[in-house]
DNA sequence: ATTTACAATATGA
DNA sequence: TCATATTGTAAAT
C-alpha cells in the first residue's frame, strides 16, 4: 500500500504493509517497494496518523500520536535502537555513543550506526538527531541534506 | 563458516 | 593525525 503525504517541503511516501508502517520515503527519492494488501480502510487510518506525526516533527514538535509500526524486517538490536530514537524529544540530539549506552552496550556505537542506516522510517524514527560524538554531523543514508535541515528546524542542540 | 564494510568511539602511539 | 580493537548486521566469499 503506497499513500503519498504532501506537505510544504515536498512529497512523502508511505508504504503500509498489513501490520502497520513499514516504509516511508523523502520527496523525490522513492524506493521500490511495492506493498500489496486487502486493508486499505485501516491503512487510511494510520496513514492520518502518519502525515499529521510528520507534519509536526517538520514544525519542530513531537509528534502525539504514531501509527504502528511493521518492524518485520528488524533485528531485536535494531528494534532497541529505533525505540531509544523514539524517546529523543524535538529539539535534543544524542551522540551514536549515548545511544549504545541507553540499550544497554556501550561500545556498540558502531552498531547503532548500521541499525539507523537500516532504519526504514526516517524522520518518524529521528534517525537524524543522532550525531557523532562531538557535535559531528556523522552521514544520513540517502538524502543527507535532510539531516541538517531538519536540525536546524528543531533547533537542536549539539553538544 | 569466515571475512569485510558500515552513518562510531576510545585509546595509544 | 593515524592505527587499532570493539560491537551488531548484512553482504560477499
Amino acid at each position: 500500500m503506497k499513500m503519498a503525504i504532501p506537505t510544504a517541503d515536498g512529497e512523502f511516501t508511505a508504504h503500509y504493509s498489513e501490520h502497520g508502517l513499514a516504509q516511508l520515503d523523502f520527496p523525490g527519492d522513492q524506493r521500490p517497494n511495492v506493498h500489496d494488501n486487502q486493508h486499505v480502510a485501516q491503512a487510511r487510518e494510520w496513514h492520518v496518523l502518519t502525515t499529521r506525526a510528520i507534519e509536526e516533527i517538520l514544525a519542530g514538535n513531537d509528534p502525539a500520536e504514531l501509527p504502528p509500526f511493521d518492524l518485520s524486517r528488524g533485528t531485536d538490536f535494531q528494534r532497541r535502537v529505533w525505540d531509544e530514537l523514539l524517546r529523543i524529544p524535538a529539539g535534543h540530539a544524542k551522540s551514536y555513543g549515548e545511544v549504545a549506552e541507553a540499550i544497554g552496550s556501550p561500545k556498540a556505537t558502531r552498531a547503532v550506526g548500521a541499525a539507523c542506516g537500516s532504519n526504514p522510517i526516517p524522520v518518524i524514527i529521528p534517525c537524524h538527531r543522532v550525531i557523532a560524538a562531538n557535535g559531528k554531523r556523522g552521514g544520513y543514508s540517502g538524502a543527507a541534506g535532510w539531516k541538517e535541515k531538519l536540525l536546524a528546524c528543531e533547533g537542536a542542540q549539539l553538544l
